[in-house]
DNA sequence: ACTATACACAACTCTGTGCTTGTAGAAGGT
DNA sequence: ACCTTCTACAAGCACAGAGTTGTGTATAGT
């Protein structure tokens, strides 16, 4: 538990476990969802407060919440007629991070290209 | 370089941003690329190389490769007849242990039901 | 020069999936 | 009881993308 770090993960990664990593990435993978699990890093909302930060659908936002819940990584939570959505897979956040500053160094390296062509 | 960490992306994702994310883990999200790259942690390789590992048609394989080039996660260096292949953004090691850390969790999780449930 | 090998590109097919429309179910207000 | 609100599910449509087939291009060997 406490060494969940440092995998070593084995190198002829078996199949089965390839599908597993390759579904989890699409479920991400997905504009919509991205947006669902910035919102929802503020803390838990619900159906509704979603649907009018990301500006889709009420249909289309329970369908993507859908899909994040059968990934475990939100979790319901109802009350009355409402139902509260919250993260309890931290480690979405620590790999949008690490896309992030792939991208930002992409870029950056693009820029430099821009700058030293440029002038 | 030196400031990298610790983004504190900007709460409001820009959709830029979270289309470029969601591309970059649609990129990673096949099997098949995960396969490629699983090999390539173990060093540069020819596309016949990775052809023979992964089990796919040559086109196949040049194709996904071309992806992950396309997305700047590998380089290409030619030698002869030869292509050489190697992973440039080291990050998406970090991302599919990251992964793999959530899956295994998982995993746990119902391994612990059944283990409480079947006895 | 000719042939063989290694890789990449283009066109095509087909499966998967995201979005919309419509509707059903649950809970609260009147 | 009735109606409204909030959420989830189902069917249909459309597009993106993965895989195959065929071919073009470059390099090495003879």
């Amino acid at each position: 538990m406490t060494t969940a770090d440092a995998p070593s993960l084995p190198h002829p990664l078996p199949d089965e476990l390839v599908e597993l990593i390759a579904r989890r990435f699409r479920v991400i993978g997905e504009p919509m969802r991205i947006k669902l699990l910035d919102q929802l890093r503020l803390g838990e909302a619900t159906v509704l407060a979603l649907t009018d930060a990301v500006g889709a659908s009420q249909q289309n936002v329970s369908k993507h919440l859908g899909v994040l819940h059968d990934a475990g990584i939100v979790a319901r939570r109802k009350e009355g007629t409402q139902v509260y959505y919250r993260v309890v897979d931290a480690g979405v956040f620590e790999l949008c991070e690490t896309v992030c500053g792939s991208v930002q160094r992409q870029v950056a390296e693009l820029n430099a290209i821009f700058e030293g062509a440029g002038r």
